[in-house]
DNA sequence: CATCTAAGTTTGACAAGGCTAATATTGCCC
DNA sequence: GGGCAATATTAGCCTTGTCAAACTTAGATG
């Protein structure tokens, strides 16, 4: 068993959005990561020796800073609990984008495997039977909702 | 609109030991807010004096702490977002309780309004659901999860 | 009532993560 | 190639939450 790194919530927004910029713009500078993430240029200059530190990036000053295959596949794992968190919300909880993603950024610092995993195989079936619900002439979540749009609360 | 505390996930677990064991024992004691939080006695004294401070509960040096009118309602709120969380991830998601329990303790810190409430109405829905759908032999998540056992994941 | 003990408090230190202000570097334009 | 603007870094400080160690208090018991 590797040895699992213990991130914190702020080293994981770090990373997250470094493979975004990575992916979008092929090279990542402090200036994109402090735009997006909405702290001072000082504050990212010391994540990134955070993540130095933590074999998770290659930094030198003054250059873009690149993940390491180690930070990759963190950067990953972080990615694929933000898109589980905000996928569940949207497909089964039939919640807005933008609720559903916020919500997203602030959980998927602490969610746990079992209940990603869950949450996927959940989707999954639940997307299979409203097909068959709505067949037969069942009530989705979605109807279920509308009805009650009058109804306080 | 009263001021909305913005509290953070240390002092909302204060917050909810000394709720829960005002009721269990009427009493609220140092002592027993470190036992369950796991945290020493000086960290104790600290988060006392800090809920005072915001207004949130009444203490006095080596007496018991006792919530304020809106301590008290902030408990009930952060408890709620747990109940409703772990409820969620027993009645729909099928997890254990054990996991339930853990993931509801992580994520009530950080989940919106709109998710709970959200959630609240599903959990309302699918239990309606489920009684129609196994009425008329169609799969629940329960039955689809275990056709699934024998295979990975 | 003197004292002992368990419970609670204070003090001082530390780590994380953020900020501001001052400083350094780079790159580009004239 | 000199100098300026934009970007990045450093240094120093603050807050929150934790701890260990030293100290205080309250209450029980001989």
């Amino acid at each position: 068993m590797v040895k699992e790194q213990q991130l914190s919530g702020s080293l994981e927004d770090y990373l997250e959005t470094i493979h975004h910029i990575k992916s979008e713009s092929g090279e990542v500078r402090s200036k994109e990561v402090m735009e997006r993430l909405k702290v001072t240029a000082a504050s990212v200059t010391e994540a990134f020796h955070n993540l130095q530190e933590k074999g998770l990036a290659v930094y030198k000053p003054y250059e873009p800073i690149v993940l390491t295959e180690k930070g990759e596949q963190l950067a990953l794992d972080i990615i694929h609990r933000h898109e589980t968190l905000s996928n569940f919300f949207v497909e089964v909880l039939k919640l807005d984008e933008g609720i559903a993603d916020e919500g997203a950024c602030k959980m998927e610092h602490v969610i746990s495997r079992e209940i990603v995993d869950r949450m996927i195989k959940y989707s999954e079936y639940i997307s299979k039977c409203n097909v068959a619900l709505s067949e037969k002439g069942f009530e989705t979540f979605e109807s279920y909702l509308k009805e009650r749009n009058g109804t306080r609360n």
